[in-house]
DNA sequence: CGATCGTTTGAGTTTGATCAAATGTGGTGG
DNA sequence: CCACCACATTTGATCAAACTCAAACGATCG
């Protein structure tokens, strides 16, 4: 079946790739692989392997930190490519989790130097995704240095809606964010119990529910508001 | 001159360019222009023109927030690829300013892609640049949302002088680093208030000094061991 | 049916923010 | 050369957001 569709989704937002070269795409993969909940896919200080694109599940880069502590700096839902730096860099700077099971597109750093050499089209997107990349991580800096509690939290969630949204994993008002209040305290830089608190000032503020990993916003425009979000750095085109 | 050399000084962290793809790089540059101290290069929202390499002088990327605040989500110093993205990105996600009079390389978007099609390892070399700036900006998330204001500012420290020393401009074991506390501040997520108290505590420890846009470090193991600070991230080969 | 993990609640503490004002400092014009 | 202005730095006092510690409660699972 058609495994990148959602990467092909996202990256129409920056151009559409004709079908002859979403073919030649995913005819370079060589393979998926099933991940399970919580595993590491890639370790800070290892040299990447393959390329990976996820298929399906989520999961999230983070840096572990000298008292045992983590720091998610950003998470990947299908369609977003792992490490595309496996080619560039020789060591990993920080690690690669799932949080679900996680189903991925392998394909050989090889392979997509040949696919990359003979479709510029291609290159443009895949290095479209990485200034995508930058541009959200540079919103997280300015998500936690600047943002309250409240509003963090509340950025965050307007961030993964229309990041899901996106590649059409919206269901109703609904998305799949399969996170536990502490993996949601490692991303916020709070701490567990703030962001307890945080949580039930939102429910309470009728924005929305979050409960089994299930997502539900109540009043998207009112939590865009309240979290002065601005989808811009998404680079979406659509609003 | 070479007025790429600081660039190339870096690349060659990656992969060192041939005098020939030099040559080729310097000869696409159509000029340089020169910018006052406090200047926007580079508004968010706009369309981003040509694209500028820093050759003297020190910049930021910023973005401005709704109460009039700013935060500094990275810095720019000579070597650096102001808009790379100028290519892909329609809109730009964040402006840039200098902070000091800076002198910056032109070159056309055009005559970018000329280049990097001829050249596939200057392609490489820049795309290398991209996921370096994107790892600072990972590293800048951690910073900001886990250490404490003296590690904050000790790491951001560190990470200007490696940055610094890695393309010559180190004099001793000091830099330029032409920052106002205010400045500094919009950087680290802290008050000017708690920057000027921070600073004081760092100089009280004799770790460095810090005046007139001279950073001084008087003693760097101790600095980087207090700072917490890996510059594995910078992906600078030697340490 | 414990055991484990996640969530919730309470109480006290801390880091860094805010507000306000004093003190340098560098530049400009008279 | 001095007076003045704008701006940066320093200091003091108070305040608040978020943290820590601790414990209870609730699911889920082997």
């Amino acid at each position: 079946m058609n495994r990148l569709a959602h990467l092909f989704r996202k990256v129409a937002n920056f151009e559409p790739l004709p079908p002859a070269e979403q073919a030649a795409f995913e005819d370079s993969v060589s393979g998926v692989r099933r991940f399970h909940a919580h595993q590491d896919l890639i370790q800070e200080g290892s040299a990447p392997d393959g390329i990976k694109i996820i298929v399906e599940g989520m999961a999230c880069r983070y840096k572990m930190l000298p008292d045992g502590r983590r720091q998610i700096v950003g998470y990947f839902l299908p369609g977003d490519i792992c490490d595309l730096r496996a080619y560039l860099l020789n060591r990993m700077d920080h690690s690669v989790a799932t949080f679900t099971r996680v189903e991925a597109a392998i394909m050989a750093p090889e392979a997509m130097q040949a696919l990359t050499a003979k479709f510029p089209r291609i290159t443009r997107a895949l290095w479209w995704c990485t200034l995508v990349d930058e541009a959200i991580a540079r919103e997280w800096i300015v998500n936690i240095g600047y943002r309250t509690a409240f509003e963090r939290m509340a950025h965050l969630f307007c961030e993964m809606f229309m990041r899901c949204r996106a590649v059409g994993l919206t269901r109703d008002n609904g998305i799949q964010l399969p996170l536990t209040q502490i993996e949601l305290a490692d991303s916020l830089a709070l701490s567990p119990v703030h962001v307890n608190r945080t949580l039930m000032e939102l429910r309470r503020a009728r924005l929305l529910s979050f409960q089994a990993g299930l997502l539900t916003i109540h009043d998207l425009d009112e939590l865009r508001s309240l979290a002065g979000f601005d989808p811009n750095y998404l680079h979406l085109g659509a609003v």
